[in-house]
RNA sequence: GGAGGGUUGGCUGAGCGGUUUAAAGCACCGGUUUUGAAAACCGGAGACCUCGCAAGGGGUCCGGGGGUUCGAAUCCCUCACCCUCCA
């Protein structure tokens, strides 16, 4: 959420951040729900004051003057009633304006294009080339796998309904293979520590990050524990700290975690119901930061390229998107796509969103650190896939099929995989 | 699943309805002393909200939330977590 602070001192520049994210947040009645807040904070405050200063008094009166003690006890009775009529009061209006406080959204970074996604958001890098041209018709995702006999779509489905995948021998080692391989680049060469965190998470967590309450029928919960299943590792790995102030020569903290995903997609209903485009459950690596204000962008940048060091050494097209204000999230101030070229479905696919969400996460989730001047701050919180799975599978199998069906594995994945190659299975 | 015990400031740990403004110790920072250091002595120290131009004032915080009471770290309920025992 955002400072309270800055919309009251700077709501203008509130306004804008608004309009050029085509928000649905109404500024007044924060502004207003915040002053109607104060008013009854103070007042509840005065007479809190005013009971304390009267306490005092009571435990010597209640040993030297019991009928006095008695007397000063009724009149205090209706001075508390009062005050906690008022501190009622207070609490609902506090909640008031918080309810409207977390339909405002961050404000953008300055550099990101203003407008509309189609418009405005803006190629920044590409790499590994133009889309692949092919001597024959590529072929797509779901029939490539079939022919592998890698995947299994129809069995996937009558055991979990639409929506979920099966993996059978190489594909399921691919998916092991890919997380390994990513994990294990991450932790070597950009400095960052894996953590496996739990898939299902308590309540406060889901809105410690933001995907509660806005996003409740996003999320799978159970019926019978208060527990979601996460819809990414930065929930449980963005809560780790919540609530604490970290050592400031600890930062920029970098962890990068594996976790299966689980996501309704409800609204997204009956959008790219084939193959696994768009899937109930995934993997991803995600890779999460907690960084010094000053350094946030530095490290936006380094982030990003870390996701993207991994898609260049895949040997596919790819391109680092910069989003514009109406496409980029909520709580973003900056974010970058990073899109793969997929032949079979001739279709640019986000396969990583890395975001810098500045103190906007940390001052909701109250992660802070302690400055070099003693002064207790919020940290700027990142976070980016590194990479998420289905769709680099996908990624894989589209962009080095061959006419003979059969599939190149990238370099990098043989000593992974053990194979060089994935060939159609022989029939019957 | 059941029965108990527990969660107090950076750490250890007292307090179990009213001089608690949370004792004491450790660690920390400043000062005195010292050639320097240690020791000793003296002093200081948090976070959050709010009023105020400021100086400064007020309020909240003993795991989270709620309740009883004039008054709650202390009593009650509830949630989370930790420990012990039983199944």
């Amino acid at each position: 959420m955002l400072d309270i602070n800055v919309i009251r001192t700077q709501p203008d520049r509130v306004r804008a951040a608004i309009v050029a994210k085509k928000a649905k947040a109404d500024l007044d009645a924060v502004l207003a729900a915040d002053e109607r807040w104060r008013k009854a904070t103070t007042d509840a405050q005065k007479l809190q004051a005013e009971q304390n200063a009267a306490n005092k008094d009571m435990g010597r009166l209640m040993k030297e003057d019991k009928a006095a003690a008695e007397k000063l006890k009724a009149s205090m009775k209706e001075l508390s009633d009062r005050r906690k009529a008022l501190e009622d009061d207070a609490k609902k209006l506090e909640a008031e304006r918080d309810a409207l406080l977390m339909y405002i959204p961050n404000i953008p970074h300055p550099d990101v294009p203003v407008g509309e996604e189609e418009t405005h958001n803006r190629i920044v890098r590409t790499g590994c080339g133009e889309p692949r041209k092919f001597g024959f018709k590529p072929l797509a995702h779901w029939d490539l796998g079939p022919k592998l006999g890698i995947t299994e779509f129809e069995r996937g489905t009558k055991i979990s309904g639409s929506g979920f995948v099966m993996f059978r021998g190489m594909g399921a080692k691919l998916q092991r293979a890919l997380v390994a391989w990513f994990i294990d680049v991450h932790v070597k060469e950009h400095g960052y520590t894996e953590i496996l965190p739990p898939v299902l998470v308590l309540r406060d967590s889901m809105v410690g990050t933001g995907q509660l309450p806005k996003f409740e029928e996003e999320m799978y919960k159970l019926r019978d524990d208060p527990l979601y299943l996460i819809p990414t590792a930065e929930v449980p790995v963005t809560n780790m700290y919540r609530e604490e102030t970290l050592p400031l020569e600890k930062l920029p903290i970098r962890h990068c975690a594996f976790s299966q995903c689980f996501r309704r997609e409800a609204g997204a209903a009956g959008k790219d119901t084939r193959g696994m485009i768009r899937v109930h459950q995934f993997d991803k690596v995600e890779l999460v930061n907690w960084t010094h204000p000053d350094d946030s962008y530095n490290q936006h940048e380094k982030l990003t390229e870390s996701a993207e060091v991994l898609l260049q050494r895949l040997g596919m097209p790819w391109r680092r998107v910069f989003i514009s204000t109406v496409g980029m999230g909520f709580s973003n101030a900056k974010q970058y796509d990073l899109e793969v070229h997929a032949p079979g479905v001739d279709r640019w696919l986000e396969v990583s969103s890395c975001s810098n969400f500045e103190d906007y996460q940390a001052r909701r989730a109250n992660i802070r650190f302690r400055d070099k001047d003693g002064k207790v701050r919020f940290v700027h919180t990142l976070n980016g896939s590194g990479l998420a799975l289905p769709r680099i599978v996908i990624g894989i199998l589209e962009n080095f099929q061959e006419a003979d069906g059969s599939v190149v594995i990238p370099e990098v994945l043989r000593p992974y995989l053990g194979v060089d190659r994935l060939v159609p299975e022989k029939k019957a």
